[in-house]
DNA sequence: ATGCCTACCGGAATCGTTTGCGGTAGATTC
DNA sequence: GAATCTACCGCAAACGATTCCGGTAGGCAT
């Protein structure tokens, strides 16, 4: 028969209904519902324990706060029993749940990027500069690719938002419009820099290469060498690096006086493809060009492939500059002249900013960082 | 007079003594001690407070147990307090607290990576083809470079164990001859994958490209295009790879009965530096090789800038086959041949392995996969 | 002996969830 | 009409830390 779980008598048992697959039962006496207890599942509690304060506690004798403290150099504390507490931990081989501490200190030591993608050197360059940063100073970093599509870029901030990282690093989609799910993290205290694909309508700090710059210069530097009818080979009008690189171009004819031809600009997506058509129409032109100033070295290198297979001379019928300075540019023959952006660094700045933001919290004022490009010359552009 | 917090007297009230620099009393009434609240600090409680369960619940006049059950699909939840508490978890933009739910779920749907460095192309795509099936079983990552270091990969190891990831991925440091740091992964329950750079003495799932038969290929390849005299640039001799991608190479050589010779076989600790010393010992041999076999394409790539200043002709007077196919051997000339290897596939392959293993937990079994190269026949091995 | 001090230690609340199980109202059955 | 059922809901105990503050023993002065 069975027995109240409390006055373990039988006579004054009444089944009450089945919940979750199991009888219950109902003792009039103590007026208590019960199940019994699983009889089925043997005892699995074989569970990996990861050992905890509580154990060096228990194996010590001492209450838990006394590890806590004696774990984290706290004054009042005697000597001895921390020395003890120490000992213990390394016994045991503890390893602290940064989950509870996170939970109950409120701050994750966490931060998270967003990037649009992650397939060239470049992304993964500034994430292993940010991630460098954030490792010294005790952080983790969690990464969010994007995708170049707004919506996952939506449900990426709403991960991040999800496991409380305190702070964030954005490079945007090229189709981000709304900026809501950025906003999100501004209410809830969350500091945010971007960098690269920053956001104008958010007052955060921001990061990104002197682009405008380094297209100067590179452009004068073509200039210098003699070349007078330079084109461009621009990238997608969407993006801001597209902008500021073809202004770049035109400063620099205008500060030398030449004129500015429109049919020597053509943008491209960046896609292979596309930089070959685009070096096509270039090439093909009544009056080609004699240099070409190209948005990054992808599109340069496939120029030049182009060019070689035409059998035109360079540097000297054409002279080519490229953006980026990537590791192919120094193999080619002729090797590239590029402009060469501080990648790694893009990455460290933006996360020191954001530590830097993490650590004064309400008394952050955001911050515009500009890096500087270098021109690298090689032979594509020495006449 | 200072009055007791409990009985509110001022005639038993004691000194006793400071303690964190506040003057404490007793009360010989009450027997109590007490130390006065502090008047000084006002309310600074307006920090951003992120809508939690409980406030869903004492909105909607509900337990929280309540408003947890209707979060996620329990059955015991009538539909309408269940519509109620999402619509009410819309309107104040509730996020889960993914810290808390892992504490107490003792799973953080994390997993660890654990990679030697991130500056060639190679991790990035790796860690990119992980994070997609990763993050398309919800799970996040958090990514740790050991710097070719061991002591880092055990901090990394701490690290992520501190963080309570469910699983790591793992391609070793080369100096890393002592597994303890791995091990403890294993007696927690927590699986591991290594891919690429394995640990041959645990027992665990292994991801690795069949560096064996792409070596086999690549020097059949040679052989086959009339070349006789072949050598080998390998790797560091403490990495798995290195030996696969030897014992490829004497096989083929064996295959096609040419003989063996060691002065034939160097080997490189895979920095451009110690490249270019392999490629240069090679070519001053007073036999020179006809043709290489290079452990990868970067080595490749120095021993063909070496022979090209050399004015040894490729691949006429020598052949050269890389490992790995970067972007950079396509556009040098003459343009490489490389033996191809999946490698966003590791990444994907190791990350679903050591999905798997989370999921069945003690019943899964450990593999081991293998994945297949092919050979990209360029211009630098076709006399 | 009586205050008051210092130097520690322990109890308990808290962080935001999940979850086992007890409780209850109203319907259904015998 | 009593026993039993269904369909919910709420209480409270975890999870593993941190931290506020009360408690206590022993020392020193008066």
């Amino acid at each position: 028969m069975i027995k109240c779980i409390r006055c373990k008598h039988v006579h004054a048992i009444t089944k009450s209904g089945i919940v979750r697959g199991k009888q219950r039962y109902f003792c009039k006496d103590c007026n208590i519902y019960f199940t019994l207890p699983d009889e089925t599942t043997v005892d699995m509690k074989h569970k990996k324990h990861m050992t905890t304060i509580v154990d060096i506690a228990k194996a010590l004798n001492v209450s838990k706060s006394t590890v806590s403290r004696a774990l984290h150099e706290h004054e009042d504390i005697n000597p001895h029993t921390r020395a003890a507490v120490l000992k213990m931990a390394r016994q045991l081989d503890y390893q602290p749940n940064l989950l509870a501490k996170s939970l109950v200190r409120s701050k994750s030591n966490t931060i998270g990027i967003i990037v649009p993608e992650f397939l060239t050197y470049f992304f993964p360059t500034i994430i292993m500069g940010a991630q460098q940063v954030a490792a010294e100073a005790g952080y983790n970093v969690i990464i969010c690719q994007s995708q170049e599509s707004y919506k996952t870029e939506v449900a990426n901030a709403n991960v991040l938002l999800a496991n409380r990282v305190d702070g964030v690093l954005i490079s945007m989609t090229r189709e981000t419009k709304k900026f809501d799910h950025f906003k999100a993290f501004e209410k809830h205290g969350i500091p945010v820099v971007f960098f690269n694909r920053v956001c104008d309508e958010m007052d955060t700090s921001k990061v990104l290469v002197n682009d405008y710059e380094g297209a100067l210069k590179a452009v004068e530097h073509l200039i210098k060498n003699g070349y007078r009818n330079i084109a461009h080979i621009g990238g997608p009008p969407a993006l801001l690096i597209t902008h500021n690189r073809l202004r770049g171009y035109k400063d620099a004819l205008a500060k030398y006086k030449l004129p500015f031809k429109k049919e020597l600009v053509v943008h491209c997506n960046l896609s292979k493809k596309d930089a070959i058509a685009c070096a096509e129409q270039l090439l093909n032109l009544k009056q080609p060009p004699d240099a070409v100033f190209c948005v990054n070295d992808p599109v340069a290198i496939q120029l030049m492939l182009l060019a070689k297979k035409r059998k035109i001379k360079i540097p000297a019928e054409l002279g080519i500059v490229g953006f980026s300075n990537e590791p192919s540019g120094e193999v080619i023959e002729p090797a590239l002249t590029t402009v060469q952006q501080p990648v790694a660094d893009i990455g460290r700045s933006a996360a020191g900013i954001l530590l830097e933001a993490i650590a004064k919290g309400e008394a952050y004022v955001p911050e515009k960082k500009s890096l500087k490009t270098t021109l690298i010359v090689r032979e594509s552009s020495i006449k």
